[in-house]
DNA sequence: CTTTAAAAAAATGAATGCAAAATGTTCGGC
DNA sequence: GCCGAACATTTTGCATTCATTTTTTTAAAG
């Protein structure tokens, strides 16, 4: 087995590995390649990660992966063991607790920050998208009713006109990424209705511009959902 | 000029450069002790950084002086141009404000999660750093006040019990760390008062453990503190 | 047959080398 | 004297190489 660390990448077909890297430099290329090479699951959680089987992968030379590896490590995405290489970070479920919560805190801010100062188009297009979460969610739809619920709540985040909070939020959000889409709301019929009730309540608030009322409510919201997660992992 | 990038490092000291190296890997113990180095604010806003420059100040070569630098940019302390090397990352007045209000969200976060689990004894040591800090007040000894304020909110942190949240607001706090004590409360004594009854607010929710309280206060808490940076900038 | 110790192989951490790009300098033209 | 182009120097980005540590293999002893 020459490449046991892949698991769904077609190795025959080069453009996969070298496509998403554009142009600029190597290593920032390489780094975006990777971190989704990650996120997306194709390392085994806490399996050693040799540098070569990647460097091949990506067909460069150590020096810019192990310097993409470090800014990885870093982001806390995977763990540098000393003289022993890279691992996947493995979440436990109390990293998973404390990451909900962070995010939930972001969240928070975010709803806060927009009700300071979002825009009416701003919140037309929240609105728009809730309805449409909402259709989804009489039609018992998941996939469509996550993707609105995804969109929702990056709206939100946006209309906060805060990138320094948009690019923390995005950072824990990448880590996270595995196992959020793990809150099987299928399977807890009553935890939907109570989300789309919350939902209801996130842009009520937003539309009164209350913002510590919708800051509440935006952490319970992600605290409720990472109960759910819990529960169904 | 053969160091024009060393401000007050005294360079025939070699001790301030290799004590803060101590074991382990040599990119981990640089990575910190370079990040103190620009935090310190020993490289000057916006100026270009040559590597070779920083790799003799602190012996080593080139690559794992890079990988730090790649850390650094990342964690937003730096800037990497394309082929035109490092800077470090100037902080507009708008950045700070972005910064400060994270912090804030951090902070507001915190307090609710410290409200869900702090101990009594957690409890009584943030009481007893509060009334130390009301004596600096009552003598006007701002330097001490800043401290307990410091612990103060560190110790709130702590007591989230959230090792994400306090690493996320440790990143953040590293950033804005240069700025921050700027908030020169001696010149707007009102604004030092305000602050003081602001705690005594802060520690009066975190007795009641009322969360959702705490951390509105916390975040104005914040924002006032940034108001107050600003307008002494 | 299991366990352990030594040696071989491989992987990591760091240094050096090399090509490309950027910066600085000099020389020529106006 | 000022501006612009060609050249030299410096610096960055990446590959390669070297040394050390770790892992695996191998073999021998119990």
């Amino acid at each position: 087995m020459s490449e046991p660390l892949l698991n769904s990448v077609d190795e025959r077909d080069p453009a996969s590995a070298e496509a998403p890297r554009p142009a600029g430099s190597l290593h920032e290329g390489l780094l975006v390649a990777l971190r989704d090479f990650i996120v997306e699951g194709n390392l085994a959680d806490g399996v050693r990660v040799p540098e070569r089987a990647l460097c091949e992968r990506f067909n460069i030379s150590r020096t810019p992966l192990r310097e993409a590896l470090k800014v990885l490590a870093a982001e806390g995405l995977i763990e540098l063991l000393p003289n022993r290489g890279a691992r996947v970070r493995e979440l436990s479920p109390e990293d998973v607790r404390e990451l909900f919560d962070v995010m939930g805190g972001l969240e928070a801010l975010a709803g806060r920050l927009a009700c300071e100062q979002i825009s009416e188009a701003e919140f037309a297009e929240i609105e728009r998208v809730h309805h449409e979460m909402y259709r989804f969610y009489l039609r018992r739809d998941m996939h469509g009713y996550f993707r609105c619920n995804q969109e929702i709540h990056q709206l939100i985040v946006a209309a906060a006109g805060n990138a320094a909070l948009a690019a923390t939020y995005a950072g824990l959000a990448g880590r996270i990424r595995r196992v959020r889409y793990s809150a099987n709301l299928a399977k807890d019929r009553d935890r939907w209705g109570e989300a789309m009730r919350e939902h209801e309540a996130i842009l009520d608030a937003l539309r009164r511009r209350a913002g510590s009322e919708l800051s509440d409510i935006l952490f319970l919201h992600l605290r409720n959902k990472r109960k759910a997660a819990q529960a169904s992992a």
